[in-house]
DNA sequence: ACGGATTAAACA
DNA sequence: TTGTTTAAT
């Protein structure tokens, strides 16, 4: 695993925050007469009571486990309140909790760099707010601890010799405060009050408890957030690593729970984290190769150079579920069936992050678990599929159910002929699920980008000799029978939809209601066009290109409705008026005095948080910039480059000088590359592209 | 192949 | 790059 920047003196500040039974905790909030009480959240409450996925605290003192059937928890527990998770569409619905986790992370996120790891866990790093704090206000100077602060668990602390009488709380108290400690004590102990402080806030906020770590690096916060819980927090001193790792049992450590660690112990007879340190790290290296090699011999020092990743939102989305044993499904039909459950779930929530946070997937996945009897190779896997990702639900389905399709022929083997249909020829799918990933965001300073660009607008017909026909055929075309057809690979090739957001017209505006212009400005309109297709279809590999021009009105009626429609209808094509015959795109760049809807959640109020958000773009959450208001000569340059042998929104991006480009502010590069790099072309298709070949990337090749 | 539904990330 | 595998919660 990444061996990122490690060093024995890494003194940055990193905590590790872990929610306590947070699904328990949800439910508890929607139902606060469940507080207190023994409970757990369960799932399919059908057989054997469901299984459980969160166990209150309560609940474990009586021996309650996660992953007990309902019914086991009943014996143990008789007192046990069991609740059922949300159920949409068939299946388990998470949202509620996803939610959550987002108030959580909002809160969390306040004083650094914040990386949320799942859906109830985040990592921080504090570095920048902790050197802050020693430098303007260190806590020996402080008159009073906060009473959460001084609840720390310190490792180690019982080897420091302290005043006698002195209880648990006054001697972390004393620790905190030490004007003789080591540096990089007095940062943990910033960092702990700061954590301190956060997850009062947290409390407060959301009524959730949750646990911490607070250390040099992730790993050892990830390790201390689960020793004292719930609602704790423990500090991890450099002085305490060789104690705590040496004889902490290998499978204990992140990364090691799994066959590496059995391995360890097993292979090599490694059993305690202390174990590893006889081994060199060549040695490490030659059993595991160098870059786990690295990370164990590292590992074993407590060194861990992992930086924590600014990013509060999900790399990918996915909606799944298992066909256990009986259940398992037979035919086609049924498959198509519980595919489309499962699209619309996944669709509904790439329509959210859309919306909320204006990102766009780029790859639809297909997984499967499938058994096939007496088969020899029985055993063999259901392969997965993955397909470029068009927007709107029924694209979705067709989509899947064609991954699906292909999957399946792969699975039982070419000579299983034609439409074995829809009967029964043996085979069963006992899971399924479809997945978004490669989620880019769309340049959400869209403002900042058109700085860079001519303001002067003008069509760009000629390469949208718009082909309408072809649109048909492309359309028709879909990539099931298209690309999976004839056993090949899938090469479709789907330019992604350009989503416009922002005020399209500023008369209309002006005209209207004030009312109505908030809720417009605030709804942020999308303007979505759907893609631009490519389709190259097995041997020929023949390209057509296509444009569908999906406009929606103006007047801006609600964006959701609007997107939907726009998404699912196939007679939303034409439409044409005014604008017909210009671009999406470069309608999407006329468009560019967007009142952006952008919530800024997080706007930090401390100094402290700041500066370190000055240093380094935090998250991909929208961030509503300004920014880069000097005027430099780049942006002349740029703009000389990008002159108009075309139409006035359109570049080439191979005349475009990446010096050039390089002194632009880096957030603007960054939103460029958001829109270079998606539009890297497939290797599959050779020839020209017409618009495409804009956008392509000027030096990678 | 009843430890379900998700997510992430490395590796080939 | 796509698909597979591991791991964690």
């Amino acid at each position: 695993m990444p061996v990122a920047r490690p060093e024995l003196s890494d003194s940055r500040v990193i905590a590790h925050v872990d929610m306590d039974c947070f699904y328990v905790q949800v439910e508890q909030r929607k139902q606060p007469s469940l507080r207190g009480q023994p409970t757990a959240v369960v799932q399919y409450n059908s057989w054997q009571g469901g299984g459980l996925i969160a166990v209150s605290y309560e609940a474990r003192k009586f021996g309650v486990k996660r992953s007990m059937r309902g019914d086991e928890a009943k014996q143990v527990c008789p007192e046990i309140q069991l609740v059922q998770v949300p159920v949409a569409r068939g299946k388990a619905d998470l949202n509620d909790y996803r939610n959550a986790g987002s108030e959580v992370v909002t809160i969390l996120a306040r004083r650094g760099r914040c990386e949320r790891a799942s859906i109830d866990e985040v990592y921080l790093d504090l570095t920048i707010a902790a050197e802050a704090m020693l430098a303007d206000n260190p806590p020996e100077c402080l008159e009073t601890i906060s009473e959460e602060a001084v609840k720390s668990h310190v490792l180690g602390l019982e080897e420091f010799p302290a005043e006698v009488g002195s209880d648990a709380r006054e001697r972390v108290r004393h620790w905190l405060t030490r004007s003789d400690a080591s540096r990089r004590d007095k940062l943990l102990a910033c960092g702990a009050l700061i954590v301190a402080e956060l997850r009062l806030q947290v409390l407060e906020v959301t009524e959730f408890t949750c646990s911490a770590g607070i250390a040099h690096n992730k790993m050892l916060a990830k390790l201390a957030s689960g020793m004292n819980k719930p609602a704790q927090q423990t500090v991890v001193p450099f002085s305490s690593l060789s104690k705590l790792l040496g004889n902490l049992p290998i499978k204990k450590m992140k990364q090691l729970g799994g066959k590496l660690g059995t391995s360890l112990q097993i292979d090599l007879g490694v059993n305690t984290v202390g174990d590893l340190l006889q081994f060199s790290e060549e040695k490490l290296q030659e059993f595991y190769g160098i870059n786990t090699g690295s990370w164990l011999w590292n590992t074993a020092r407590g060194i861990n150079g992992e930086e924590v990743k600014g990013r509060l939102l999900p790399n990918s989305h996915g909606s799944g579920k298992t066909f256990p044993g009986p259940r398992a499904l037979k035919t086609v039909a049924s498959v198509e069936k519980w595919l489309s459950e499962l699209c619309e779930e996944l669709s509904e929530r790439l329509q959210s992050d859309l919306e909320q946070n204006k990102r766009i997937a780029h790859t639809l996945t297909l997984h499967a678990h499938a058994y096939k009897p007496n088969d020899s190779d029985s055993f063999k896997k259901f392969p997965s599929k993955s397909c470029p990702l068009r927007y709107g639900t029924s694209r979705i389905k067709e989509d899947a159910l064609s991954l699906f399709q292909a999957g399946l022929r792969e699975y039982l083997g070419l000579y299983n002929v034609k439409t074995s249909g829809n009967q029964n020829s043996g085979w069963g799918i006992t899971g399924l699920s479809v997945s978004a990933s490669r989620i880019v965001a769309i340049p959400s300073g869209t403002r900042s980008i058109m700085n860079y660009f001519p303001h002067q607008e003008e069509t760009c017909p000629q390469v949208l000799l718009s082909s309408e026909k072809l649109i048909q055929d492309a359309q028709l075309l879909s990539p099931s029978e298209n690309c999976l057809g004839s056993g090949g690979h899938l090469t479709l090739q789907s330019i992604e939809p350009w989503i416009a957001c922002g005020e399209e017209d500023k008369e209309t505006k002006h005209s209207m209601p004030l009312d109505r212009q908030k809720e417009d400005t605030e709804m942020c309109k999308l303007k979505l066009q759907d893609k631009e297709t490519l389709l190259c279809s097995s041997p020929a590999a023949e390209v057509y290109q296509g444009w569908e021009k999906v406009q929606t009105e103006s007047s801006g009626d609600y964006l959701t409705e609007k997107i939907r429609d726009s998404l699912e209808s196939e007679e939303g094509k034409r439409k044409s008026n005014k604008e017909k015959g210009m671009s999406t795109i470069s309608r999407y760049f006329q468009s560019q005095h967007s009142g952006s809807l952008l919530k800024v959640e997080n706007a930090s109020t401390s100094k402290l948080s700041e500066s370190s958000s000055l240093s380094e773009p935090q998250s991909q959450l929208p961030q509503e910039n300004s920014l880069a208001r000097g005027e430099s000569s780049v942006d002349a340059r740029l703009c000389s480059q990008i002159k108009l042998k075309r139409p006035a929104w359109s570049y080439d991006v191979d005349e475009v000088d990446q010096d050039v480009l390089n002194e632009l502010p880096k957030q603007i590069q960054e939103e460029l590359q958001a829109w270079l790099r998606p539009q890297k072309r497939s290797n599959t298709v050779k020839k020209d592209l017409g618009i495409t070949r804009y956008f392509l990337p000027a030096k990678d090749k």
